[in-house]
DNA sequence: GTCGTGAACGACATATACTATGTAGTATA
């Protein structure tokens, strides 16, 4: 049972990719209607593969050609229309686009003129100096393809940033940008500032006097490998891992302008700048004013800027070109999570693999203001876990620390458990109901099938002691692949159960994803954030668990640690489940 | 390629920076 959908997104993909070699044109309307097509097919949940032509063209973006591609890679797996544009542009024609600085006109124009068919021969045309012979092309041209292409073969298919890395690094680059005088502010922008999983590349604004200073500054850094442009408003360098990093200096009047176009998405930009085009005026990355003599209305602040264009302003993390405008106009945008006041997935030195001991975990805990505070070392089931004797030693010194904290924080003592490649759990069913919490999560046996992982899950789920699942899929962003699951029947053990999913908030994991989590949105299933925390300092994890929810438009009212107090800690100690389904 | 208007056809997401070459391609959100 293959993914239909993806196997759909990939095919209008490739004919993008493809019809833009074909027509030499990154813009062409064809490839444009392929790309919105996409879109349409993006945002569906429904089973694509049982619609007939006549319900696919009832999609946005999908007309009669596009439908019949769709039905026809169903029925057959394969596309008339994408087998013969394979045959004009082969595999290694289309390698050709992953080299920076080389775009489908100059593609087109090295195979009609120099007879280049590979990557391979565009190396030989270099070598031999061919390509500066062309009208349009010069020696300069062939040193920036020859630099582009050791790049691509130093750095292999390295492809996009995690968020772990990306994140680090741009704090890193922050802290230097703002000891620069003169500068006021610095900030990531782009997809790192709307939170997606993987980074293309770094994207930072600096509002300063002078910008000068502040392009030197970044292109002396250790981090950096080599500049690929400096100018006077941008400069763009690589770091030695392979991360691009753009900067964008502005003056302080511009810094909501600024941030706007550089946090995109590029969708969202256009929408708002067709909106401004609608009132008579024009939006930039340095103000939105009038087309008529140029008057400034709105630069400084986002707020300023969508209120201007009639709209509430937008978090950075609903910025997708996916109904966020139009919600901002109806005022219908999705609530953001608020405060969150519990932990309820955590680690203290007694598990082997983490830091911090249990009383500076709680003090952090306490520091962040929260109410509810679950302590959830490793079960014996993972080689990071204890056995029985240290959980019941460890129960005494929660209740030690619960009567000294008094009714400022409630802690609970819980555990995670581990679930085999079975189902099975640690323990016996009476010691797990001895703790006030357990989750349960799967740490090996990741190649099991489909069928075999979704069992394992829903059994899991059907113990009377378990109260949520951690880490649904056990991915790894940018190391290793989801476990293949039914999701559908995952939700429906959760509803069935009562069984609350986990939205982890570690950096390498944001499991549940966030494609997962709109899959969840309209199910009958309780999310809690969390931080996996392994030390102290890790605590704050718990706001890129909502960052990951807001950004999936996850109802707060369905995050049991963002409701008040009171309904939080009833529902975390009400066991009550685990006797009815037994 | 799709879509809306009117039944075949025109319209179809924005605005800017940098570079190398001498006007335009490529890149960015």
């Amino acid at each position: 049972m293959a993914d239909s959908k993806q196997d759909i997104l990939d095919m209008l993909r490739e004919l993008a990719e493809l019809t833009m070699l074909e027509e030499g044109d990154p813009q062409s309307f064809r490839v444009r209607a392929y790309e919105s097509a996409a879109q349409g097919i993006e945002s569906q949940s429904t089973d694509l593969a049982k619609l007939t032509a006549k319900e696919l063209e009832k999609i946005d973006g999908i007309g009669k050609s596009t439908a019949a591609k769709i039905r026809q890679l169903l029925e057959t797996g394969k596309v008339d229309k994408l087998e013969g544009l394979r045959q004009k542009h082969p595999p290694a024609i289309v390698a050709l686009t992953r080299i920076q600085g080389l775009g489908p006109k100059a593609i087109k124009r090295l195979r009609a003129e120099l007879g280049v068919q590979s990557v391979d021969d565009l190396r030989r045309v270099l070598a031999e100096h061919k390509l500066r012979e062309l009208k349009g092309f010069g020696p300069k041209s062939e040193d920036k393809l020859a630099e582009s292409l050791a790049r691509l073969d130093a750095q292999g298919q390295m492809g996009r940033t995690p968020v772990s890395v990306a994140l680090p690094l741009a704090e890193r680059i922050l802290a230097r940008l703002r000891d620069v005088p003169g500068v006021t502010h610095a900030a990531y922008c782009g997809s790192l500032r709307r939170f997606a999983e993987t980074i293309g590349d770094v994207d930072i604004v600096v509002a300063a006097a002078a910008a000068e200073p502040v392009m030197a500054s970044l292109v002396s850094m250790n981090v950096v490998e080599r500049v690929l442009v400096q100018g006077a408003a941008k400069t763009s360098v690589v770091t030695h891992r392979g991360t691009q990093i753009d900067l964008r200096v502005v003056a302080a009047h511009q810094l909501g302008a600024a941030q706007l176009y550089f946090t995109g998405s590029k969708g969202h930009n256009i929408k708002l700048r067709m909106r401004a085009l609608a009132r008579g005026w024009t939006l930039n990355e340095y103000a939105l004013s009038e087309i008529e003599g140029g008057k400034v209305v709105a630069s400084e602040t986002e707020e300023a800027i969508y209120s201007a264009l009639g709209l509430a302003w937008i978090a950075p993390v609903l910025r997708e070109d996916c109904g966020e405008i139009e919600a901002a106009e109806k005022g219908t945008l999705p609530k953001s999570v608020g405060a969150v006041i519990g932990d309820f997935h955590l680690h203290t030195s007694l598990s082997k693999d983490a830091k911090s001991p249990m009383e500076a975990m709680v003090a952090a805990a306490k520091a962040r203001g929260h109410r509810v505070f679950a302590i959830t070392d490793h079960a014996e089931g993972t080689l990071a876990g204890v056995g029985r004797d240290a959980f019941l030693e460890q129960r005494a010194q929660v209740r030690a620390l619960q009567a000294a904290l008094g009714d400022s924080m409630r802690l609970l003592h819980g555990v995670e458990l581990n679930i085999g490649p079975n189902g099975e759990l640690d323990y016996d069913l009476e010691f797990r109901r001895g703790f006030d919490w357990c989750l349960a999560s799967v740490h090996d046996h990741f190649e099991l099938d489909r069928a075999a992982q979704t069992r394992r899950i829903v059994t899991a789920m059907q113990d009377p002691a378990v109260r949520m699942i951690g880490h649904l899929s056990a991915r790894v962003i940018g190391g290793r692949p989801p476990i293949d699951l039914d999701l559908d029947a995952v939700f429906d053990a959760a509803e069935a159960t009562g069984t609350a999913l986990e939205v982890n908030g570690s950096l390498p994991r944001l499991d549940l994803s966030v494609e997962v989590l709109r899959r969840a949105r309209d199910r009958k299933v309780t999310f809690v954030l969390t931080s996996d925390a392994h030390e102290a300092g890790e605590l704050e994890r718990v706001r890129f668990a909502a960052l990951n929810a807001e950004r999936a438009w996850i109802d707060p009212e369905r995050i049991a640690n963002a409701w008040a107090p009171e309904r939080l800690l009833a529902w975390a100690l009400d066991k009550s489940r685990g006797t009815a389904v037994a």
